[in-house]
DNA sequence: GCCGTTTTCGGCCCGACTGTTTTCAGTCG
């Protein structure tokens, strides 16, 4: 049979688009909530669907029935849809953009296409500007407006967020927040909480008595470039540059309850009220109700839970992957934390193209109280970066030995080097260069779009290779949005296993690579995790934490993370691969 | 469309805010 290479990003974001397809068309809300719920599961899977397809399991995903297995069946042997098609052919593809609009969904887009007629972004502008949508159900003159102001927002409106970009906007906004008047507790919440690789909106929660004027504060600060939403207990603002903030607030008493609920995820959040249902409870961010209508406070998130019968759930896990049931029974993974980071076994210095010097980097990773820090340049296939010649690894090899000797016993120095993967497959340093280093990294830097099997081939080659340590940054994405190698995933998994390879997660937060989902199915399969920050100047090594982030989505516990090994252990492992 | 120790039918989370409304629908998270 014929198999199509169908990712499970692309599976999904067909179910999503069915499901938005089905807004429009008025469909149940619950048939659309199972093809969305399909398709949050596909993105978090790992394992390539393809494969459990092949073992005929797709039913046994949660989630996933009967008629979503059969589609999906469908789209791996024919990279069609016949369902889709005949969707299509209802509801007029061109409305999915209409519903990215702010303030505008399903039903206001259904009405515009049936009563006016209108089927484009350009068409509903129009509309709005000659005042023919006020006529409508429902609609007036601020509704066109507000509708005109979100077509231009739209138009200049930023990406979404890399991590590291918006925890430093948190910082900034917790810091004004807290210097305000009457202002108890404020944090982050939403998927900046939950560590997600890239931000939407940021969500902010605090604790006031008392928050009308604070929130018409929040609103009326100089950054604001619009209020989308003001009231006393939430409000939402758009910023110059496109980036929008939601501020929720609570008194102290019921701080816990909202904390929980503008954390998330939306799925968590729907499972954990649905259980409070079965317990005659009524949750929110109130607090949770009980049937003779009192209602409980909470003022800290364990106590939430508890009452639910759970374990305190670690933000990084509530993405209803299995927590809560793992929750129910008491367990849940001892997740890694950046405190058992013990070593960084991949960093750059100024023999290629880091900044600073060896010694630099090596008084920074003492400072982080890391044991071992590997040094770990390019080879010199890029000329780019200026990388190493073989015949320049003597004289790096010297200068870490003089280090060292400078440094004793404060921390144990590597030399290691990122080999570049050539476009050929070869690695980019013969095999005795190889075999002289303490550590190899094999990384892709260049033909990231080479057809799925010849880049899969390239990688395997260097997995396969017997110096080879360490796959870094597997996908080459950079993030927000520039995609990666289209890896055929299980065949990486199963060279890396058979090669006991270690998988790294680079923890830039452009790059955030392995992703959680496939380092949660490497990490299943016994393949060694590695996290890594690719530093090129001292400030970088702050990275890790990000890197710890993605490991802990990944549920990973610090023994699966070889990082967090002793150093005899590390040493071990890497004698045990032939090295040192 | 999915699911099940209240099982194979009948459920499926909850509230804030907005703009249009004289009591509510739509959107959002």
């Amino acid at each position: 049979m014929m198999e199509l290479h169908m990712t499970n990003q692309e599976l999904a974001d067909v179910f999503d688009r069915i499901a938005n397809l089905m807004k429009i068309q008025g469909e149940m809300v619950f048939k659309i909530r199972a093809y969305e719920r399909a398709a949050e599961t596909l993105r978090a899977l790992g394992e390539e669907a393809s494969a459990i397809a092949a073992r005929g399991e797709l039913t046994s995903v949660p989630g996933i029935g009967k008629a979503i297995a059969e589609k999906i069946e469908e789209l791996l042997q024919t990279g069609r849809l016949g369902f889709l098609e005949r969707l299509e052919e209802e509801v007029p593809p061109s409305l999915l953009e209409l519903l990215k609009v702010p303030g505008v969904g399903p039903k206001k887009v259904a009405l515009f296409w049936k009563e006016c007629n209108i089927l484009t972004l350009d068409d509903l502008k129009k509309a709005a500007e000659e005042g023919r949508l006020r006529s409508l159900p429902g609609m007036g003159e601020k509704s066109e407006a507000s509708i005109l102001a979100g077509i231009a927002s739209l138009a200049q409106r930023s990406r979404r967020m890399t991590l590291g970009r918006a925890w430093e906007a948190a910082q900034r906004w917790l810091g004004w927040l807290r210097s305000q008047a009457g202002v108890e507790r404020a944090e982050p919440a939403g998927s900046l909480r939950r560590w997600k690789e890239t931000i939407g909106d940021l969500d902010l929660v605090i604790a006031h008595r008392d928050p009308v004027a604070l929130m018409q504060a929040f609103t009326s600060h100089p950054e604001v470039a619009r209020t989308l939403g003001q009231g006393e207990n939430k409000s939402s603002i758009e910023l110059r540059d496109g980036a929008r903030i939601q501020l929720w607030a609570q008194p102290p008493e019921s701080f816990g309850a909202l904390w929980q609920y503008a954390t998330g995820s939306k799925d968590h959040n729907v499972r954990l009220r649905e259980l409070a249902q079965k317990k005659g409870l009524s949750l929110s961010e109130r607090g949770l109700l009980d049937e003779a209508g009192n209602l409980r406070r909470i003022a800290d998130e364990a106590d939430l839970y508890a009452a639910l019968g759970l374990e305190w759930i670690p933000p990084e896990l509530r993405e209803d992957r299995g927590e809560i049931e793992a929750a129910a029974r008491h367990a849940l993974p001892r997740l890694v934390t950046l405190e058992d980071i013990r070593a960084d076994l991949h960093c750059h210095t100024t023999w290629s193209d880091g900044v600073s010097t060896i010694e630099e980097m090596a008084r920074a990773a003492i400072q982080h109280g890391y044991h071992v820090l590997a040094i770990t340049d390019h080879s010199s296939y890029m000329g780019i970066v200026g990388g190493m010649k073989p015949e320049d690894l003597p004289r790096q090899k010297a200068e870490i030995a003089a280090v060292q000797q400078k440094l004793g016993d404060q921390i144990l120095l590597l030399q290691g080097a990122e080999v570049d993967i050539r476009s050929d497959g070869i690695m980019d340093y013969p095999d005795e260069v190889l075999a002289s280093l303490d550590l190899v990294i094999a990384s892709l830097h260049t033909s990231l779009r080479q057809p799925r099997e010849q880049i899969t081939a390239r990688l395997l080659n260097a997995i396969r290779n017997p110096h080879v340590d360490i796959i870094a940054h597997p996908t080459g994405r950079l993030l927000p949005d520039r995609s990666g190698a289209d890896l055929d995933w299980q065949a990486v998994f199963a060279a890396l296993q058979e090669n006991g390879t270690a998988l790294e997660i680079n923890a830039s937060p452009s790059r955030l690579d392995a992703d959680d989902a496939h380092t949660r199915y490497a990490a299943s399969l016994g393949i060694p995790i590695v996290i890594n920050t690719d530093a090129h100047a001292p400030g970088g090594l702050h990275e890790m934490r990000f890197g710890v982030a993605v490991a802990r989505r990944a549920w990973l516990e610090a023994p699966q993370v070889i990082n967090t090994w002793e150093t005899h252990r590390l040493l071990d492992w890497l004698k045990q691969r032939g090295k040192r």
